[in-house]
DNA sequence: AGATGATATGAAAACGTTTCATTTATGTTA
DNA sequence: TAACATAAATGAAACGTTTTCATATCATCT
């Protein structure tokens, strides 16, 4: 019962191995009698054509690799499983390459590509993981490739992302308008760009609006939820302490209110907490999150589209794609106590 | 500049093909005279060995496929986490496979194995996605395969989970404990075979320590947030009132509480909620979500590392692994209202 | 120096497809 | 009916490896 292979199918039903391989590529180019007859014999023995076979011979793997820091954090969940979804019914398979941020993993997965394992790179780490001669141009040096999120600064990829400067400012300019003058930012590291983006809109609105911008109500955090109780205590220490915090995500978010409520501090009407990314708990926590929405799944598609486009030969012009956000104003967020 | 072949670099180092593959494969097979030749060589031109080429050759992909209800819920994603991890180790990558409970997609990705795409499977889904003859031993009909969290009830397969009868057991033991007996439990759908698991713990404890066990008490959820709201809803309108619930996930623990507390009743003085789970935002929801923990690095890990073995030929013995959970207690849970 | 065994290398045959260039069959038209 | 156009089927080569078997090289010992 050894696996069969076309050319024992293309025995059994008297026809030439092309003509098996058309059945299952191209069943158009085949009479339909020599189709009937072959697929009758197709399913009598349990034959299934070996991937591996034709990804040899076309040099297509049918594999894209999603590079992702952190699997585990929600908002790169809910994209992937967009990627997914798309990639499926495009044929293509979805390797996960879940980096934890280190480098030597990303470039594990980015070498996938070279070694004709995947077809194309989906990005959401903010390092490029491809040797690269600085001195020329990167895109035609870089295999199909989307980024996710704003991670990249190169004006040379494909990007997809919410637009991160617009967003925080956005949130920034809400809670000026309920009221707050001393707001304080709760970042993300400042080597990862979309971090920096954020805090490039907060400190506009806050200009904007006339407001002075103090290097010592600005914390950088970890993007985790324990970073979001360290950054908030921090923040408690001042000497003039913030009337809102606005965390650059909502597992910081978290971790401040849980920290301020722990110290007392009753939330809208003392401090007030606004998030970013829109988790599914943000919700569900008490009190709820007032956040910036993410449209994950929009998010997840449109990579995926681009990066089949460009499998299929299509050129794609590099740049940012901005997918529109949205304010979700919950509990967690008042006027500002005068 | 076409990527260049295994044929190509031997030429260019004068050997024969055999050796390069050698030098990748089994360098201690070759002198080291030759194997810095060639190492030069391959540097110089940048060659990367081809893995499809290898795969048809040697009949094995390198990768294995994970079928996942949902990628999203933090518990699958945990999991994963930790098998990517040790698949990557192995040198295997891995195929992600988010079902969303769909038969057919399920199909879909079983299918990888046949068609030489993959070369293991681990399933967290509840129905074996492969064509069995029922008359037949159920073993040597699958590919490689683990089961990971008690989805399916044959014995016949290799599984790894936590003792969801026993955790159950465990959970409302606990809350017995605490002078709770009117316990209700919101269980997940009964056609998932751990859930069926944690009912028969919870009936066992209650008989145990001579409480009834009433219909009325058990609801059945669907693991989401929303069904915990619904669900709690419905416990609510009984004539007689649970001191206690018992959810099944954490999630549905999360939307019982959201709408025990904007009833207005006190969590825990009214009434006690646990969880099961222990996904990382238990922790910070209000009052922080008392639970049962199931340690998902473990499981992830002891999923990969069975399929490892059976991917190496050595046979593993089919039936379930247990791994220890542990009952968090936090503030959810409380002493029963007299 | 010659024989022996160990160590390195090479040649060639797969692995299962796709695809290009042909051949053969089937109609159609003059 | 012959010639032709088109459709359908075929054969052979190629994709990039690994691996078996045979051969060649090397060092070692008598």
């Amino acid at each position: 019962m050894a696996n069969l292979g076309i050319k024992d199918i293309a025995a059994l039903a008297k026809v030439s191995p092309a003509t098996v391989s058309r059945v299952f590529s191209s069943p158009d180019l085949v009479s339909k009698k020599t189709l009937d007859k072959v697929k009758k014999v197709v399913d009598e023995v349990g034959y299934r054509p070996n991937r591996m076979g034709a990804s040899l011979r076309t040099r297509k793997s049918g594999n894209i690799v999603a590079i992702i820091p952190d699997i585990t954090k929600p908002v790169n969940a809910g994209i992937i499983r967009a990627i997914e979804q798309g990639a499926q019914s495009a044929g293509y398979s979805v390797l996960l390459g879940d980096t934890q941020g280190l480098e030597e993993r990303e470039q594990h997965y980015a070498d996938l590509v070279s070694h004709g394992q995947a077809d194309g790179v989906l990005l959401f780490g903010s390092r490029i993981p491809f040797k690269v001669d600085e001195s020329l141009p990167l895109g035609p040096q870089l295999p199909p490739l989307v980024n996710g999120n704003e991670g990249i600064e190169s004006d040379e990829i494909v990007k997809v992302a919410v637009d991160n400067e617009a967003a925080a400012k956005a949130a920034v300019n809400y809670l000026i308008s309920i009221g707050h003058k001393r707001i304080a930012a709760i970042t993300g590291p400042s080597d990862v760009p979309s971090s920096r983006k954020r805090t490039k809109g907060y400190k506009s609105a806050l200009i904007e609006a006339g407001i002075e911008v103090e290097d010592v109500l600005q914390i950088e955090g970890e993007y985790d939820v324990k970073s979001g109780v360290d950054c908030a205590q921090k923040l408690l220490l001042l000497r003039q302490r913030p009337t809102a915090i606005f965390c650059f995500n909502d597992d910081m978010a978290i971790g401040a209110m849980q920290f301020l409520q722990q110290q007392g501090f009753k939330i809208p009407e003392d401090i007030s907490v606004m998030g970013f990314d829109d988790i599914n708990y943000a919700e569900y926590v008490t009190p709820s999150l007032s956040t910036v929405h993410q449209p994950l799944q929009e998010i997840g598609t449109a990579c995926i589209n681009l990066l089949l486009k460009q499998l299929n030969g299509e050129k794609v012009e590099p740049g940012s794609q901005y997918l529109p956000f949205s304010l979700k104003i919950r509990n967690s967020t008042g006027v500002a106590p005068k």
